[in-house]
DNA sequence: ATGCATGAGGA
DNA sequence: CCTCATGCATA
């Protein structure tokens, strides 16, 4: 069996000078259907707000918290543009660095594309993205001015990797408590062989992901409580 | 495209 | 310790 994906690294930052046909050219299709829309959306959990009030009726056509929907929309048509423009998400991410000063990683640009990031941090980007893309299109030839940003020296772990078998135990043990306290991680990790932090934070990033917009394949399982159930209600075993 | 990681800010 | 925005390194 030869599944060499040879190389297909299209993720390589060059921006090419200049070419395509500026059509402007994109009917969106919207032809999906498929979203029964998302459950955490608004305000997150945690030290999140507990109620709005603050915002006064600011009736702007457009501006201010798009609704899920919307930024839905404008990542799909930002991709599809992005890519008949021939830029890579690296490339974009670098552009907005020169260009209004917040320079960004391929891997944000691909979380927005993605939705995967979250509704307040999708608000926070589309604005910005919305910008290159006006510029972008507008550009006919600008040679691409790319500005290296110095690296860190900085002492980054090198990523442990954890088993599939052991990613299951892990995510068994979300599913029963996904915010377990200091000592369950530490008796966890110790079982599962793995240093305390990394489990830490294997719950945090999983936390996260839970709170994206569009969690991949499909919408979470909803889980009815009969009665106000607390969410979060302590959970123990042994 | 994604997994594990860092760090700032907050209780 | 957590959440949250973000990214290096890797699959």
């Amino acid at each position: 069996a030869a599944g060499q994906p040879l190389n297909v690294y299209s993720q390589a930052g060059f921006a090419v000078g200049g070419m395509l046909e500026h059509g402007g050219l994109t009917p969106p299709p919207a032809a999906a259907a498929a979203q029964g829309l998302h459950p955490g959306l608004r305000g997150e959990g945690g030290g999140e707000h507990g109620e709005l009030g603050g915002h006064h009726c600011q009736d702007h056509s457009d501006e201010e918290t798009p609704t899920s929907d919307e930024l839905e929309q404008f990542a799909k048509q930002f991709k599809q543009r992005r890519i008949k423009l021939g830029f890579t998400q690296a490339d974009v991410g670098l552009a907005l660095g020169t260009l209004y000063g917040n320079v960004f990683s391929q891997t944000t640009i691909c979380r927005f594309e993605a939705l995967q990031l979250s509704f307040k941090n999708m608000c926070k980007l589309k604005p910005l993205l919305n910008k290159w893309l006006e510029e972008a299109d507008s550009s006919t030839g600008s040679p691409t001015s790319i500005d290296k940003i110095a690296a860190q020296g900085r002492k980054r772990k090198k990523r442990t990797s954890i088993e599939v078998s052991v990613k299951g135990v892990l995510e068994t043990h979300f599913l029963k408590c996904p915010k377990p306290a200091a000592q369950e991680i530490s008796s966890l990790a110790d079982s599962l062989q793995l240093e305390k932090e990394v489990v830490r934070v294997w719950f945090c990033n999983r936390r996260q992901k839970e709170k994206r917009m569009t969690p991949p394949g499909e919408q979470p399982q909803h889980e009815v409580y009969p009665h106000g159930v607390k969410t979060d209600t302590a959970c123990h075993d042994l």
